[in-house]
DNA sequence: CGCCTGTCATACCCTGGGGGTATCTAGCGA
DNA sequence: TCGCTAGATACCCCCAGGGTATGACAGGCG
């Protein structure tokens, strides 16, 4: 009748490892286990998930359609299981997501002044999870910046705004009113050249392949930490290096680089009159 | 550990009914077996969902928070089921739906020219069960026209094209090049009044509150049928009034109503590098 | 060739939970 | 007071999900 959840979880496993062994062993249970289980699960969706051949196991087509359906439809469930604990403990509570920067007060009071009893929270996110907090169902929206995965998601643009160079006090462009993206040719890009697609076009480092792996910077602040150190320089949305203000860090404007879009997300497969209202609120305040 | 789809299934039963025996009937399965789940559920869940008072049952925060995610999630999983289910049997397949009076060959041919192999298959829809075909896993994306409800699913907007008046050819107006909306103020609309918001600042019939309710119609021949019939007017798209042509009917241009948006529609948890080429191509072919 | 190893399937057992029926209890209406 | 309704409790059965032990088969290696 309905898919088993634990079936399919166990699926990923063995789709991932494609080894029954080292899955059943992930998973914390006995290998026939798994073994009858899949076999199961290929019954009850009347396909075949998996071609063993006695020494090597592979997908099918249906496997592989599968494997990409399945992660979602683990991670709603995951999501209705926090949102119903949330709504059981916390009664009546919306939660708005926001990266440093963004001002979301006055929606968030304009939602209260309409909703008397309603408790409204927000949760800071960064820049690498500011959906993880809708698709865990943490938050009910999440204000964004593009470019964002919208799997699972449904986006309203808000407003987009213009993107500074954050460099050290002491660098050669600190002085300036504003630069363009072809002064910064021999600087180093402490960020995912792809957020700054104008950029790889004049990069040195760039067009001549030696540019190094950065270690992973989850946070606006470790990246800042290494401006400072002259590691390398950084793009940033204009109010997020005046909301992280260090007096041996600068930000100027570059003319020639696209702007920053901001816009609130939520999770698509919900309908809930607060969130479409507070789209709304949101939506108005941008103008 | 993860949430039980059956036990998800029985709540809902029960949230519609609010009342365990009823739902126990629904779902044909013993009454104090359903209040066992119920409770289980619960006890999973770590959340009341209903407050039982001995002579009636209520929603709780959670239950009305689990009710308004658990068909969602029902319903992605019976996707993905049906899903598997096509892969397993048509090898690599891709289907789009379409409403009648769509073109969507081009769009497919281009599809087939970068994918020599891919076995590419369309579904026509109406008007109601545009966004089904994508929900249910029959088809990968469909084209759509608004207003659809956007919950789960992803869209870009492709074209908007004029939308026309369908007549009798009898009638009065019928001979005429254009109309405005003035026009139609005296006429009956066989269709929800939603569809053409213009229309209600004009209409007799809803601003006198006189409007009678229509039988459902579901397809566009039948409403056809009824406008041939002389029973009232309908609105529709430029390129479905032409699709569908009848001796006894005529269609008007209406100057002042909006276009109708076509747009491509597909579900937002998947990400299929296929849907992705295939979006590119229809967004490239409506310029 | 024989042996070992890695990998999945088979055979068998045990237990928990989902299904059932019978019955109890708390309100409410006549 | 006597039902009547609706949910809860008690108890039983049995299948499915968990386990262990072992088989079957392919490939590598001495």
């Amino acid at each position: 009748m309905d898919v088993d959840l634990r079936k399919v979880r166990y699926f990923i496993a063995v789709a991932e490892q494609l080894n029954f062994g080292r899955a059943a062993e992930a998973l914390h249970i006995a290998q026939p286990v798994l073994s009858r289980q899949i076999r199961a699960l290929e019954n009850e969706l009347k396909a075949q998930l998996f071609v063993r051949d006695k020494r090597t196991t592979e997908l099918t087509a249906a496997g592989r359609q599968l494997l990409a359906d399945a992660r979602p439809l683990l991670a709603n469930a995951d999501a209705l299981r926090r949102r119903v604990g949330r709504a059981a403990r916390g009664a009546g509570t919306f939660t708005v997501g926001f990266m440093p920067g963004l001002i979301v007060t006055a929606a968030v009071r304009a939602l209260v002044a309409r909703h008397p009893g309603l408790n409204v929270e927000v949760i800071r996110t960064g820049f690498d999870d500011q959906t993880d907090v809708i698709h865990d169902g943490r938050a009910d929206v999440s204000y964004v910046r593009l470019p964002i995965d919208r799997r699972g998601l449904q986006v309203r643009p808000l407003t987009a705004e213009p993107r500074v160079v954050v460099l050290p006090a002491d660098h050669r462009l600190a002085g300036k009113d504003s630069v363009d993206i072809a002064d910064l040719a021999g600087e180093h890009l402490l960020q995912d050249p792809d957020l700054v697609p104008e950029w790889r076009d004049v990069s040195q480092e760039v067009r001549s392949g030696r540019r190094r792996a950065e270690p992973a910077m989850h946070s606006v602040e470790e990246k800042l930490e290494r401006v400072a150190g002259g590691r390398g320089v950084a793009v940033f949305p204009l109010s997020t290096a005046t909301f992280y203000t260090r007096p041996d860090i600068v930000h100027v404007a570059v003319c020639d680089i696209g702007p920053s879009h901001v816009c609130l997300a939520w999770d698509s497969t919900r309908r809930s009159p607060l969130i479409a209202e507070f789209a709304a609120i949101a939506g108005e305040l941008a103008h």
